[in-house]
DNA sequence: TAAACGATTAGCT
DNA sequence: GCTAATCGTTTAT
């Protein structure tokens, strides 16, 4: 599992070398990672941190390797891993991953049927990812590991990474902090790139 | 207390 | 490509 120490850096830094982990939900299932998105502390309007420490926002600010959820569109619970020091706001979003065997309850999570299953929806897309773990607002602001159920995984799979902007948000478009498993066939269909997008 | 707004997805055209 | 669904948080009155 990755220590507290891969966390304590800025999220820029951890995003591209989480692409190719393994996250895990206890008793539930997993995949490798193929899309996340860093959030800046300074300079980043998109970040939730950007405007001070909220009722909402809180975990945000916790120690590194800490999971921020929250509910987006008043439907999706999408996770994010807190980065950098703590009272710092700085996380990566999990965007989406490869599932890893065993599917079924991942799929079961989602409304499939794991046996007439379009593997690549089941984890693309942040909402599916929170759907398919099955997480809820009750462990944010958890740590990483036995106490939150979930964990990532190193087993020294280094894949090809890109970048390009960031997907969904309003503000601080000109960045490019979304980084993807290039050639991944699991990414959001919300991240087409865009002509010269890529780095 | 009220109103507006999403770091989205599914379903339909 | 377009939009309804859906609800907690934030911001304005």
């Amino acid at each position: 599992m990755l220590e507290t120490s891969f966390f304590d850096r800025p999220s820029d830094v951890v995003a591209p070398e989480l692409i190719g982990k393994i996250v895990w939900r206890a008793g539930v299932g997993g995949g490798r990672l193929t899309e996340v998105e860093a959030y800046l502390p300074l300079g980043d309007p998109a970040c939730h941190g950007a405007r001070g420490m909220t009722r909402r926002n809180r975990a945000l600010f916790g120690p590194p390797g800490t999971i921020y959820i929250y509910l987006s569109y008043g439907v999706h619970v999408l996770l994010n891993l807190v980065c950098d020091r703590e009272s710092v706001a700085s996380a990566v979003l999990v965007r989406a991953f490869e599932p890893l065997e065993p599917i079924d309850l991942m799929a079961r999570n989602r409304g499939l049927d794991p046996r007439a299953l379009h593997l690549r929806d089941l984890s693309r897309g942040p909402g599916r990812v929170g759907q398919a773990l099955g997480l809820d607002l009750r462990i944010d602001g958890l740590p990483l590991g036995t106490a939150s159920g979930v964990a990532l995984l190193d087993d020294g799979e280094r894949p090809p990474v890109g970048s390009s902007s960031r997907v969904g948000i309003s503000e601080g478009t000109e960045l490019q902090l979304r980084f993807y498993w290039e050639g991944s066939g699991y990414l959001s269909r919300g991240g087409k790139l865009r002509r010269g997008d890529e780095r």
